[in-house]
DNA sequence: GGGCCGATCAAG
DNA sequence: TTGATCGGCCCA
């Protein structure tokens, strides 16, 4: 069947939009995708861990669409990303936040600091941490059932109205590409990040 | 080999 | 607003 596995590189954004609402299941937990991102490794995307070729550690994001690429940010969280496109070219989509929707129980342990439910995947680093993967689960699929981390699509796409668009979190370069996607209304979606670019700052005020 | 900094999170 | 905490990557 035709799905966001078959997209090019070059529409990994498209990819990013048809994954939302796809049902993450790993360790017990089902989580309900709602936010994600699109980075490429085409052009000039200096925001994208592939920006500068293969390493070590992106090598993944090069490789078959399907497959999870884990990596370390901060010194102490796990990002996950679904990797898309053509083999040879970088290309996946972050998987940033959802809804956790079964194993409440497990997800409530793996995550104490929660002060609410709609606060345990809703984040990337969350949402790693909810479904009790690591590093340990780079370059396993997500669509064959080998892999720790299985993708189900939903009983229905996510309709066009009720997604959202704008830049991409914490990436200062490239803040014009709206990359960013969520589905409108999500509690799991954090309402204080800002839709639209942030205009450069003039200048600094003095208090008096 | 050294030094800087990040696709984050939670508490002050 | 800031500290935690460390691997990756650039530069020497």
């Amino acid at each position: 069947m035709k799905s966001w596995l078959d997209l090019p590189a070059a529409a990994v954004d498209e990819a990013a939009r048809e994954l939302l609402g796809w049902l993450l299941t790993a360790n017990g937990v089902t989580v309900r995708l709602t936010e994600v991102e699109a980075y490429s490794g085409l052009g000039e995307d200096p925001a994208s861990h592939a920006h500068r070729g293969v390493t070590n550690r992106n090598a993944v994001m090069f490789g078959q669409a399907g497959r999870l690429y884990v990596y370390q940010i901060y010194g102490m969280y796990n990002c996950m990303n679904v990797v898309c496109g053509e083999v040879g070219v970088a290309a996946a989509v972050l998987l940033r936040a959802g809804e956790v929707i079964a194993g409440l129980e497990q997800a409530r342990e793996r995550r104490p600091a929660a002060k609410s439910d709609r606060d345990l995947a809703g984040g990337p680093g969350k949402l790693t941490q909810v479904l009790g993967l690591d590093r340990g689960a780079n370059g396993t699929s997500v669509i064959d059932g080998s892999g720790p981390l299985t993708l189900v699509p939903p009983p229905a796409p996510t309709p066009e109205e009720l997604i959202e668009a704008g830049p991409r979190v914490g990436v200062t370069a490239a803040h014009d590409v709206p990359w960013r996607f969520w589905i409108r209304g999500e509690p799991s979606v954090s309402a204080y990040r800002r839709h639209t670019p942030r205009l450069p700052p003039t200048r600094s005020v003095k208090k008096p």
